[in-house]
RNA sequence: GCCCCCAUCGUCUAGCGGCCUAGGACGUGGCCCUCUCAAGGCCAAGACGGGGGUUCGAGUCCCCCUGGGGGCACCA
């Protein structure tokens, strides 16, 4: 039989880190075992659920390379899959299990229910609902269902242990005296999750449920009804959930805000982004997908990082390619502990994904962040683009993210912004404006223009005029780029050309008067 | 409160009774390289939560405690 697997996310308008996760375990599993993977949305709660809500999650996983084999867009034998199109079938399943006695109409009203669990907890009892309508008979509980709209919850079996044999917690177990009796159905004929997913479940064939450790405690209820509605039970694996950085609590939007740093903002800003979109754009947000994604992570280092989070190969792999990763994954080498995600270590590796990218596949992804950012603009000509590659290499490894290239190489595109503690530190200096100036006649003259000539012109009149190389070096930097970080000088200069070189000498001079009086 | 789960450096992890004076990676600190930053090289600090057992021998098995987490809806 072969392998299905699904991941069934509600639309709630952007991809959770932790989710996807989740769902790269499930991929992954699947790929290794040659099945399928199956993407299935959960709607049923409609007043949570709004359309649009569903396409970030598609664009999130296509983009990740994780692909679903059935599912939205792309269908498959067993569609719909939209649960807010299965409703017949769960109509279906709850009515099978009022007849077989496993099911029935809960009599109780939200009064009665409320002063149960307020009695329960001023008891310091746990609260278990046994509702009123249990001992109905399947007869007149089908006839009961049929003429009032009531919820329907599911008879729980007393007096007896659900032993879960799970592929990664191992043996777990739950005595069925201390379960309530679930709300399966609500009066409006919506089915609920714990329902819903088991019919589904069983009518898609799932061979194996791997799903966060959340769902633990749903899974004796959910096996009840695997069986009451006479199916083989899957396997299950519960993977642990991910958690914020530094702590031991589940990953959240609101926490993860805090990890937009300062230089990340900056980034932001020049893509066009106010500080309130900042705050408040769910694909801003360090917890989702998109927010990678904006910011020019690459997805194969996403993957690699979310892959081995909770899970390893071996002691000692850190950057797995894909291939070897779905080769070698098992859910026995999943960890039972939580994991907190480490924006450091993804950046790393985000870094080791990027050096290993051909020249021009970084041109190719750092064109939008520079189209973005007003500094290029369409169409872009041979020029252009030339000047592009060879900022890009000048970069070199300094380029993380495709983002980098906004605090590497912005000045390329558009005049200094000089700063003014690098102009005090560099340019500052007594007599530093006459050497640059005399430095400036030099270059008139050095040919031809490239960084070995220009590194050699330098060091000759360093020598000559008696000046320290690194002084010098320093000044020119200030002076053609505004700032102390960026590739080195001479590859600046190349780039930058002779007449732009000058012509920014002569602008970072202009500064340092006005600045001096 | 009740149920369930978890427990090795700050973080991700290796360890499946002796190869462990506990290994790797990120991060941190120092040094080297160097025109800055990044990268790179070298070095360093840094963990088996506590207590009982079992065993010739425990990070590894069992129990208790402690701590952390997840769940207890007509949400998923």
């Amino acid at each position: 039989m072969s392998v299905r697997t699904r991941f069934a996310p509600s639309p709630t308008g952007y991809l959770h880190i932790g989710g996807v996760r989740t769902a790269l375990f499930n991929w992954l599993f699947t790929r290794r075992h040659g099945g399928q993977f199956v993407l299935r949305i959960d709607d049923t709660d409609v007043e949570r659920n709004v359309p649009e809500a569903l396409q970030p999650i598609l664009d999130g996983f296509r983009w990740l390379g994780i692909l679903w084999d059935e599912g939205p867009e792309v269908g498959g034998p067993y569609a719909p899959y939209f649960q807010s199109q299965r409703l017949q079938l769960y109509q279906q399943a709850a009515q099978q299990l009022v007849e077989s006695g496993h099911a029935y109409p809960c009599l109780a009203t939200v009064e009665e229910l409320d002063a149960e669990r307020k009695a329960a907890e001023a008891a310091k009892r746990p609260y278990i609902h046994r509702g009123k309508g249990r001992d109905l008979s399947p007869t007149e509980a089908l006839q009961i269902w049929r003429e009032k709209r009531l919820p329907l919850r599911f008879k729980i079996p007393l007096g007896r242990k659900i032993v879960l044999d799970d592929l990664i917690r191992k043996r777990v177990e739950w005595e069925t005296d201390l379960l309530g009796d679930p709300v399966i159905v609500r009066s409006d004929g919506r089915p609920l999750y714990n329902f819903a997913t088991v019919v589904d479940d069983i009518a898609m064939k799932i061979t194996h449920v791997i799903r966060a450790a959340e769902h633990l405690s749903n899974t004796p209820i959910q096996m009840l009804i695997f069986e009451a509605l006479g199916a083989n039970l899957p396997a299950f694996a519960h993977v642990p959930v991910v958690c914020e950085p530094g702590s031991r609590k589940k990953l959240s939007k609101r926490d993860m805000q805090k990890f937009v740093t300062a230089e990340v903002r900056a980034k932001l800003r020049a893509l066009g982004y106010s500080d309130a979109e900042i705050d408040n754009r769910i694909d801003l947000n360090p917890a989702t997908v998109a927010y990678y994604r904006e910011l020019g992570y690459l997805p194969q280092a996403l993957v690699n990082y979310l892959g081995r989070l909770g899970w390893s190969l071996d002691d000692h792999s850190e950057i797995i390619p894909l291939e070897e990763m779905i080769r070698h994954f098992s859910l026995e080498r999943v960890n039972d502990a939580p994991a907190s995600f480490d924006p450091d270590k993804l950046y790393w590796m985000a870094g080791e994904y990027m050096r290993q990218l051909p020249l021009d596949e970084k041109v190719a992804g750092v064109i939008p962040y520079l189209l973005r950012a007003g500094l290029v603009h369409e169409p872009i000509d041979p020029a252009t683009r030339e000047k592009i590659r060879r900022v890009v290499e000048a970069c070199g490894e300094r380029l993380k993210l495709f983002s980098d290239i906004l605090t590497y190489g912005a000045f390329f595109f558009r005049d200094p912004q000089y700063d003014p503690s690098a102009v005090q530190k560099r340019l500052a200096k007594p007599g530093m404006l006459e050497i640059l100036e005399r430095f400036a006649s030099v270059l008139q003259q050095t040919e031809p223009w490239d960084a070995e000539h220009l590194e050699t012109a330098l060091r000759q009149f360093c020598e000559r005029e008696q000046v320290k190389p690194g002084d010098l070096i320093h000044a020119l930097r200030v002076s053609t780029t505004g700032v102390t970080v960026g590739p080195g000088l001479f590859d600046i200069l190349a780039i930058l050309g002779r007449d732009e070189t000058l012509r920014r000498l002569q602008l970072a001079r202009t500064q340092v008067l006005a600045r001096t009086g």
